[in-house]
DNA sequence: GTGAAAGCGCTAACAA
DNA sequence: TTGTTAGCGCTTTCAC
């Protein structure tokens, strides 16, 4: 009984109303150009048969597409779920729509989620890049989509950023633990370094040597394959390495919470109390953080509004006389019950 | 040195290879038809311009456009996260793309996208829909955009669809709290209900009624405002409600692990014991729900299933000769420390 | 106030 | 094997 009708365009509405499809056009965007009486049959030949327009085509003529792409390292990762929920909110009211995308730290999924962006044509790109060479997205940004990297410093590159500092969260994180007592730390980070991975590394580093010890000797720092989508089961593996550590290491910071969760997860496997055979820091305060079996001490930081500003950084692209622009957002120590002085037999 | 040179299309690279832009099309689309020498010089011309072929003047022609929207309740939720994720593993090899887009179940969020996402003339919707009406959903599948329902049973309904069975789910939280001794249950939903949420609801009651005792007097059926994106705050501020019920219940179904994890935080505001003074299940069994302060029985299903399922049968309409069908996922109940035998004084 | 006509970048049928 | 041509649905001059 149905036999799916094929969508229908400007040109059904025009004959429905007895006017030509300018005229529909000219209700559609300048409606006070129209008789008010022609304008009320057109409008009812819309309803009608529903026409709804198309957007390719409008794409064509000139129109600029409203979709914008939000490429992440893992949709599912609920830090780039948040920052994906920022953007979408700061977008909606543009009547933007967000196109996402993972890439699991892979340059093959990154190239092809950038390619068909770009073939897309779409109103710009938010991308929280894992690899140093950014020359890709130079020259999209170049070649007139406008490119904001979120979770990325963006120093020097011209193109606009939105980061949060983390060097100084992995500093804080490093100086909490030097306040308890510890002096061997883990950093349990990637083998690959997206910006903020490194960043923190950095960050710990710092704390370490403004401490008087030997980063290199004080620091063991693990460069695991932490990618999706199984980071938890990943960070889990990791409690034997670092539990076998010589000299043995008594507080490990962990690259995030997801991270953390699984670490946990191996640890109690492996009959290690924390935080009093070792502490244990996330970072990012995802909401489960302060629920965990213990609390878990973390850097809290805000994807939700990581995504915000990314999204108004884009959108400060499309006026004139627009400047790139860095900007850093401060991290926040949050201490719960994973950390304590070490263990002193 | 910069200047944004517009995009090139098969006129430049047509002009660049000296050849005319039909060669170009064919050289993309049938390279076997055009001859060697001619076909390398046009791959030539188009790395040399660095052309990228314009999507939305292919779907003009008749191209399937790659796109696929996903409307979630909520793409920072971690369940439709995973969902969505188990959508874009499916969807990319076909060489799609995910629109994904919020509802916040409501329902000019919802029309608002639907008609972006028909206005884009997307491949196809993949959609978990919260209100009753589904008749829009029907209108936009008879006009020919594929529909597909996720997390939602589908019946009856002239459209695919993918759920899991709730129903059962409900039943498995409440069979497992009567076990204990639970006789006066609380279930925590929302005030809009979206049809897991009654599906569980009515499971509960099946539970009670199958044991003998009268739906309406031994549950409390909460129907709170337990929207995103602060659904966690919401669940916190109900544990005062719930405590303050008369007859008192003892024991409480969330209708999801975050609002599980919200209940426990005001739980533990309130200086209630969770399982002690009163059990706790939630839903979803999302990751750190096992790590949870204490660990949480909840009712595990597999939302990266669901949007696989979901991306498999929107493909399928693709195909001649497709019927819809409705799968039904089976959840397993995970008996953890947050439930207990009711406090007997 | 309304309509005719050109053309956005591409595909496909047809001619050469 | 390659080129010419006619639109896809829309926006936008420019006549009427």
């Amino acid at each position: 009984m149905t036999g799916r009708n094929r969508r229908s365009g400007m040109r059904e509405v025009a004959q429905a109303a007895g006017v030509s499809v300018s005229t529909v056009a000219n209700v559609l965007s300048r409606p006070a150009i129209v008789a008010p009486e022609t304008r009320q049959r057109v409008e009812a030949a819309i309803a009608g048969v529903g026409y709804v327009p198309h957007g390719p085509a409008r794409q064509l003529r000139g129109v600029p597409s409203p979709m914008v792409g939000s490429i992440t390292l893992d949709l599912a990762n609920p830090f780039y779920a948040e920052v994906n929920r920022g953007i979408e909110d700061r977008l909606a009211p543009e009547g933007c729509l967000l196109l996402a995308g993972s890439t699991d730290l892979r340059e093959d999924k990154e190239t092809r989620l950038l390619r068909l962006l770009q073939a897309q044509a779409v109103r710009g790109v938010i991308i929280s890049p894992f690899g140093t060479d950014l020359s890709r997205l130079l020259a999209l940004s170049r070649q007139g989509t406008p490119v904001v990297l979120v979770d990325h410093p963006g120093d020097g590159l011209g193109l606009c950023a939105v980061g949060a500092d983390d060097v100084l969260g992995g500093r804080l994180a490093g100086e909490h633990l030097l306040a308890l007592g510890h002096r061997r730390i883990a950093y349990l980070g990637d083998s690959v370094n997206p910006a903020p991975v490194a960043g923190r590394r950095e960050g710990l580093r710092q704390a370490l040597a403004g401490f008087g010890l030997d980063p290199s000797a004080a620091l063991l720092d693990l460069r695991l394959q932490l990618r999706p989508p199984s980071l938890t089961e990943a960070a889990a593996a990791a409690a034997e390495q670092i539990l076998s550590a010589s000299p043995p290491v008594t507080a490990v910071v962990c690259l995030n919470d997801t991270a953390a969760l699984g670490l946990l997860d191996g640890l109690e496997d492996q009959g290690v109390r924390v935080p009093q055979d070792l502490s244990v820091v996330g970072y990012d305060d995802l909401s489960f953080a302060r629920r965990l079996t213990p609390p878990l001490t973390t850097v809290r930081q805000s994807p939700y509004r990581l995504g915000e500003t990314a999204a108004d950084l884009l959108l400060d692209e499309a006026r004139d006389r627009h400047e790139h622009r860095q900007v850093r957002l401060e991290p926040e120590l949050v201490v719960r019950a994973s950390t304590a002085p070490p263990y002193a037999p």
